[in-house]
DNA sequence: GCGTGAATTGTTAGCGCTCACAATGACCTC
DNA sequence: GAGGTCATTGTGAGCGCTAACAATTCACGC
């Protein structure tokens, strides 16, 4: 247990008390086969005995290998980016791999630079780039890297191997949801223009609209943020009147001030307006009504991006630019259900 | 520009193109001040040209430091714990340091164990760990680790260098601006008892109770969910007329819970019922009605632990246990003023 | 011209580990 | 019992860097 407090004990350490070589407590803790059982035994009681921890720097720099992947996102404290975090950082550490994270506020070229360079300095083996920002992605693409770089959230379009949830498709199924419901049309309050996410929704809005053959209405924008949402809604409430009934929002923090908007404005929801969200937030459950919603897997995304950046550090380099789809979810609420009232049992 | 693709450059290689020793390389790399212009330029030059990167564990191994901190969170989610997350590393950064994060789903004492294992194994000169749970700090006392350890929300109760928000305090002023506003007496909504912040809130409403001179009525327990907090405000409606004009929740999740059973139950927020909650997440401006809260300052808890944990690396060791306090504040809004109600403007 | 000290640069020795290879010994075969 | 095989262990080199020290150069004063 008692060890020097001055250096920590190394390897040659541990090999002297357990009287081998330093290779065998390295064949040891490599869990190499020839071994004797009790040559083992007496090792391993010597590194417990002495509290003996491997460097890793050493070992990195013998064996190339740092075990370490970087992660760059902005945005960090929403859920959704919150939740990809965690998703990556359980899988990568499922794997073995430490996850070193750079948080920024702004998703700008410079700062993007600056945060592959501090990861790099760092010796990470590969990076997740969380990039929903188009023009994060292309100057993304643009920036040399000793490394990999994989992008979550940016859309297919782009020459970076990326995963991403359909959004185009979570955007169809809401859209579709409110179609069936009886409205003869869906409004859409889009996310800002240069989020790859917000277009695709938009677009998935759109594609459902003209298969149904109905002219889609004005497009509202926010910037995600409630409080645009809550101006959106103002703005919507105008419109009370003249084909109104339907509003697909595209995330459920806007849709939140959408709904006190509406409601300050005396509509009822779902009643007068229906109204669906994007992303399923632990709170969109409880909002005035609960809200009906697009559930994206963020876990998954975190196992096929890490999955998918282990591929590319290993070299098992998969043909052309891998991009992977995950299928999202609608949950429906009482938002978008007019025959259920905000006064029943949530559910549990 | 151009590179072997095989083995990354080392400084021998740029030493080599540069015309001088490595070590001067190393010089012209770590400022050292006794380095001729005309040699600095040429080396300079040298590195662009080959693309040069240091070797940050042969680095580390020479120097002893990594240069990395390690982060242990659970539920980083949560608003609270994802932004202390974010200003960790935005500290953390600005020193020069990279973060490496374990994110847990439950903070056990296997797991936290598991999680400084895997942190060490990485070679973390110091851990910040975000341990609200009172079970999770007393493990963290007794483990045996390498490194110093920081708290963070854990409270100033144990032998651990600890940074907290001051969550009596924060208690205290939403209470005390409950009994302002005219109400008899407050009752309150807690957050799970193994929870430093939780017994830290449920404190100080008694304590301002108290010294009011009312009898604390019963107190109710929720996990922090929207969902326990909806079963709480089922329950509270029922103490309707006895006494229950006004609720301090513990957290604002949970108080959106309270003011959608509250609503379902046809009590009227603030008129019947005032509600305060504790956080200030960015949704509470928009919650039915606008919530009145108290926001954390997550900014200066991470500046500080990064601070206090570098301190500690350094030796610079402070004399005793430290413990820093960090101030919270009111906001107010309408789910706790009688004169305004929902309707009204919102805040810019 | 030459000594002197400061500025500048080079040389050498590890940091703690893994890899390649060498050495040892036990066991078997003919 | 010589020779071969296999399992097990040891030896030496070197990963790329920084620190300590040695060597060289330069400026300047006498």
């Amino acid at each position: 247990m008692a060890q020097s407090q001055l250096r920590p004990p190394t390897m040659a350490d541990v090999a002297r008390l357990a009287g081998v070589s330093h290779q065998t407590v390295s064949r040891v803790l490599g869990d190499h086969p020839n071994v004797r059982d009790e040559t083992r035994a007496k090792v391993l009681h010597a590194i417990e005995e002495m509290g003996y921890r491997r460097n890793s720097s050493a070992r990195a720099l013998v064996t190339r290998r740092t075990r370490t992947l970087g992660v760059v996102a902005s945005d960090a404290t929403l859920y959704g980016p919150a939740s990809t975090l965690f998703a990556l950082e359980e899988a990568a550490r499922a794997e073995g791999y430490l996850v070193s994270t750079v948080s920024l506020r702004k998703l700008t070229v410079e700062k993007l630079a600056e945060a592959l360079d501090h990861l790099s300095e760092g010796g990470v083996e590969g990076v997740v780039a969380i990039a929903p920002q188009r023009s994060a992605v292309e100057a993304l693409a643009g920036l040399r890297h000793p490394f990999p770089v994989v992008t979550v959230g940016s859309g297919p379009g782009v020459g970076i191997p990326s995963v991403n949830v359909d959004q185009h498709l979570g955007a169809r199924l809401a859209t579709r949801h409110l179609l069936a419901a009886g409205h003869r049309t869906v409004w859409h309050l889009a996310g800002p223009e240069d989020w790859q996410e917000a277009a695709d929704r938009a677009a998935g809005w759109r594609t459902t609209l003209e298969a149904a053959g109905v002219e889609p209405p004005l497009i509202l924008r926010g910037d995600w943020s409630p409080l645009s949402g809550y101006r959106a809604g103002q703005e919507l409430a105008g419109w009370l009147g003249r084909g109104l009934t339907a509003v697909f929002v595209a995330n459920d923090q806007m849709a939140l001030g959408v709904l006190r908007a509406l409601r300050e404005a005396g509509v009822r929801t779902p009643q007068d307006v229906a109204v669906a969200g994007f992303d399923d937030i632990p709170e969109s459950e409880f909002f005035a009504p609960p809200l009906t919603t697009v559930r994206q897997d963020f876990a998954a995304v975190g196992k096929r991006s890490i999955a998918l950046l282990l591929d590319l550090i290993e070299g098992r380099e998969p043909s052309g630019v891998p991009r992977i789809a995950i299928e999202p979810q609608l949950v429906v609420r009482a938002s978008t259900f007019p025959y259920t009232s905000d006064q029943g049992a949530p559910p549990v």
